[in-house]
DNA sequence: CACTAAACGGACCGGGCGGTCAACTTGCTA
DNA sequence: TAGCAAGTTGACCGCCCGGTCCGTTTAGTG
């Protein structure tokens, strides 16, 4: 058999990834191996002996992250309401982004399949919850998960344009987009829903 | 009496932008001021010597193209129909950004007071575009023209994070955006508008 | 407790970046 | 057309980054 990862490994490993988030949302993109493997009481050899590249280590941040959104929604999808189930969903998903955005993460690890695993699993919950919210009348019928899986980070990305801006701005953004989702539109959709 | 500027000069500074222009919408951010230099058939030299600094290249850049979307607003102030002409604004907004994604610039150069005039001047006129679709019931009233100014990106910021998507695709969350901002609204507006 | 493979640390390397500068060229003016 | 300020150029500088490497430390094992 293969011998178990030693503690401290383990330890390390997860000091890292913590570490790595709170430096990216704090300095962007260019936030450098050095610095994270300090602010983790690491030495850099460390941060490369977990992750080859410092785009592994984003997309190890990516997939736990979206593990996380797809644990929540799975979980919303016995909810009596199926459209405050949905509203539910886009709330969590705007709050974790507004805690730390870490959008800018995305195009750097693009066709890495664990991302890509961890997509899809994310967007058959949202599949899911818009289904059913169609199903009640809740959300017009000619929107996709993945039309929603797009729009779900829109609300943060807009409030954050705005430098002092009330923490929850967002909030007013979500219910403008939530509001254009409804069954009774006054425009037809331009464009085929777009796949992945 | 000041001197003219000579005319190389003046062909070099129009050079410069539209290859950095370029050179940013290719390659992020990231784009070094040699291959721009390079592209304008220039040497680097004469970059720093318009531009003092890579980040004034880009308030330079931003600048231009805010001035291009203010004078296409307050050319449409005087359409018949306010909502179409609301419409009509944002959907130039789209394609500028479509044709050439520079977002990434805007947070390059916040603070400096020319990026500030000209969206100071962009916003006048939206706010007007919007005050005139509210009065004739095309828009509810609780939205402002800063909230307009910010989701007026997020067509395009959404359809752009399809990989192989059609050209055209932010048409698609432009109506549903655009639905979520009717009179007949859903949602109350949580949060208060944002300023500037 | 002794041994070893796994894990760690940080000096080190090559490369690319933004920005400078002094020698050279050129458009404008009188 | 002569003279010079304005403009151009690319070699150069210092810095920082991602990634490597090897001597050292340490957690687990029998």
């Amino acid at each position: 058999m293969t011998r178990l990862p030693r503690a401290d490994a383990v330890r390390n490993r997860r000091l890292l990834l913590a570490a790595a988030a709170d430096e990216f949302a704090e300095r962007g993109l260019g936030a450098s191996v050095a610095d994270i493997a300090r602010r983790a009481g690491v030495g850099k050899g460390t941060v490369f002996r977990h992750f080859a590249t410092k785009d592994d280590l984003i997309a190890a941040i990516l997939v736990d992250r979206m593990a996380d959104l797809s644990e929540r929604g799975e979980g919303l999808l016995d909810a009596g309401d199926a459209g405050d189930a949905l509203y539910e969903f886009l709330t969590a998903a705007a709050e974790q982004r507004r805690e730390r955005d870490l959008s800018f993460l995305a195009e750097a690890s693009e066709s890495m399949p664990e991302v890509a695993r961890a997509r899809d699993r994310l967007l058959k919950a949202i599949d899911a919850l818009v289904a059913r919210a169609a199903e009640q009348g809740a959300v017009r019928s000619d929107i996709t998960g993945t039309d929603v899986l797009l729009l779900m980070c829109a609300p943060v990305y807009v409030a954050e344009a705005v430098p002092g801006a009330a923490p929850d701005l967002w909030r007013r953004y979500l219910a403008i987009i939530f509001d254009g989702l409804r069954p009774e539109a006054a425009h037809p959709l331009p464009a085929e829903a777009p796949r992945l």
